[in-house]
DNA sequence: TGACATCAAAATGAATTCATTATTCAATTT
DNA sequence: AAATTGAATAATGAATTCATTTTGATGTCA
C-alpha cells in the first residue's frame, strides 16, 4: 500500500521551485530573446505570482548561468557566445567520454536494448531525412549513455552544461557529409558499447563531440556572414 | 591625464551576493555542522540583514549543492556521503585530465615557472613533513593547471565540484607510502607538463585522482570504525 | 507510565511596502 | 540642432508584514 505522501504526488513543491522549472523551460525553449531584459513585473503578472518567489527563482537561474543579473538593472537572458561554445564542447566531451567508460562497466541488457532501439530509430529517421526526429533520438541516446554511467553527479553536470547547447545543436547537422559521418560515429559507439569496450567508446565519444563542435561553429559562421 | 573611463567604478555588489560569498566561506570552512539546521533568523541577526536577501542567498547555495532546502522546514548543511565522494572523484578526475591536456597546449613559460616553483615548495614541505603547507601547495598546483587550460567553464566546474571535497582531502594523505606516492606522481606530472605531453599528463592526473580517491575512502573508513 | 490529542509558539513561504537606483523625456543651453 | 541637465516615472533591492505549516509542550485518558 502506498504511503500517504505518495498520494497526489508529492506536489508539495514550493512556489519558487515551480517557477525555476517554468522559467528554465521558457528560456531553453527560446521563448525569450537572448539579451532581452526580463521585466520581473511582467513575468509576475503573466505567471500570477508576486515578486518575492520570482526574484528567488531568478537568482537560481543566474547561478545556473541561464540569465545574467545586473545589479539594479534586472535580469537578461544569457546567450552563448562563440567563446562559450568553444569552452563548453571540450568539457562536455570529457564528461561524455567518462560516461561512456563507466557505462561500459555497469550497463545491463535492458538498458543496452533500449539504446539499441533508439539507435535504430535514429538511423531510420536519418534515412528518411527527418531532422527533428533524428535530433530527438540522438539527444536521447547521449542522455541514456550518461544515465547508464550510474553517476548522479556526472548526470547533473552533463545536463546543466548541455542544456543551453540544445538550440545550437539543432542547427548543427547541415551538410550531408557531416550527417552521414555522425551516423557512422553512432554506429561505432553502439558497437563499442555492446562490446563493453570502455576505452574505445570514450575515444569515439570524445571525437564525436569534437566533430559536433566544429559543425556547430561552421554553422554559426555561415549564419553570421549573411546577416550583415 | 586619465580619461573618465579609467576611473574604476565603485564595486557595488548587492547584499545577497555578498551573503552568498560569506555563507559559502562559512560552510566550506566547516563552521556549521553538516546536517545541522540553519535557522535563518539567527543567521540574519548575526550577519545583520533581513530575511529576504538571506533567503535568496540560501536558494543560490542550494543550487550549488552546499545546502539542502526542505520545504517548510528550512535549510540544512549538506555533507558528503561516501556515495557522493565515489561520484565526485571520477568527474573531477576527468576534468583535471582535460585540463592537463589543454594546459600542455597553451601554457607559457611564466605559468610553467610558477607551477615549478610551487612544486619545489611542495616537495620541501613534504621533506619536512609539514602536512598543512604541503596540502596548500598541492591544491594550488592543481588549481594552476586547471587555470592554465584557459577554459573558464572548466575552471568553474572544477571549482564547484572540488570545493566541498577540500575538507575531505585534508585528511587524505595519511600513510607515509601514500604520501611518497603522491609526491612521485606530482614529479611525473611536472615532467609531462614541462615536456608538453598532454596525453601523458592527462593519464597521470586521472590515476593520481583515482589514488587520492582510494586514500580518502580508506581514511573515512578508518575514521568511521572507531566512532562506533 | 505511555500514547495521543490539542493548543501555543516559532519558523518558513509569500505578499506587500518602503527606499534607492535607473530610465525616460522634456527643457534649457551652447 | 545636438547635447546636457533635471525632474518625473518606473524598476529594482531590501525590510516588513501576513498567512500557513511545523514543532514542542501540555494535558488527558487508557
Amino acid at each position: 500500500m502506498k504511503s500517504i505522501d505518495t498520494i497526489e504526488g508529492i506536489a508539495r513543491k514550493t512556489l519558487h521551485e515551480e517557477l525555476v522549472e517554468r522559467l528554465r523551460d521558457i528560456i531553453l525553449e527560446g521563448a525569450l530573446d537572448v539579451g532581452a531584459k526580463v521585466p520581473e513585473r511582467q513575468l509576475c503578472e503573466r505567471l500570477g505570482v508576486s515578486r518575492t518567489p520570482m526574484r528567488e527563482a531568478l537568482k537560481v537561474l543566474a547561478a545556473d548561468k541561464l540569465v545574467t543579473l545586473i545589479p539594479n538593472r534586472g535580469a537578461v537572458v544569457r546567450g552563448l557566445t562563440p567563446e562559450d561554445i568553444d569552452e563548453l564542447f571540450p568539457v562536455i566531451g570529457a564528461l561524455e567520454a567518462l560516461a561512456g567508460e563507466l557505462a561500459c562497466k555497469r550497463i545491463n541488457g535492458e538498458e543496452l536494448d533500449a539504446i539499441t532501439g533508439m539507435h535504430e530509430d535514429m538511423v531510420d529517421h536519418y534515412r528518411r531525412r527527418r531532422l527533428g526526429e533524428y535530433f530527438q533520438r540522438n539527444q536521447q541516446i547521449h542522455e541514456s549513455i550518461v544515465k547508464a554511467s550510474g553517476n548522479g553527479v556526472l548526470q547533473e553536470q552533463y545536463r546543466a552544461l548541455s542544456a543551453p547547447l540544445r538550440r545550437a545543436r539543432y542547427v548543427a547537422n547541415l551538410s550531408d557529409e557531416r550527417w552521414a559521418q555522425a551516423v557512422s560515429e553512432h554506429e561505432a559507439m553502439l558497437e563499442a558499447l555492446t562490446a563493453r569496450d570502455g576505452a574505445r567508446l570514450a575515444g569515439i565519444l570524445k571525437s564525436h563531440l569534437s566533430n559536433k563542435h566544429e559543425a556547430v561553429l561552421r554553422r554559426l559562421e555561415a549564419e553570421a556572414a549573411p546577416a550583415r
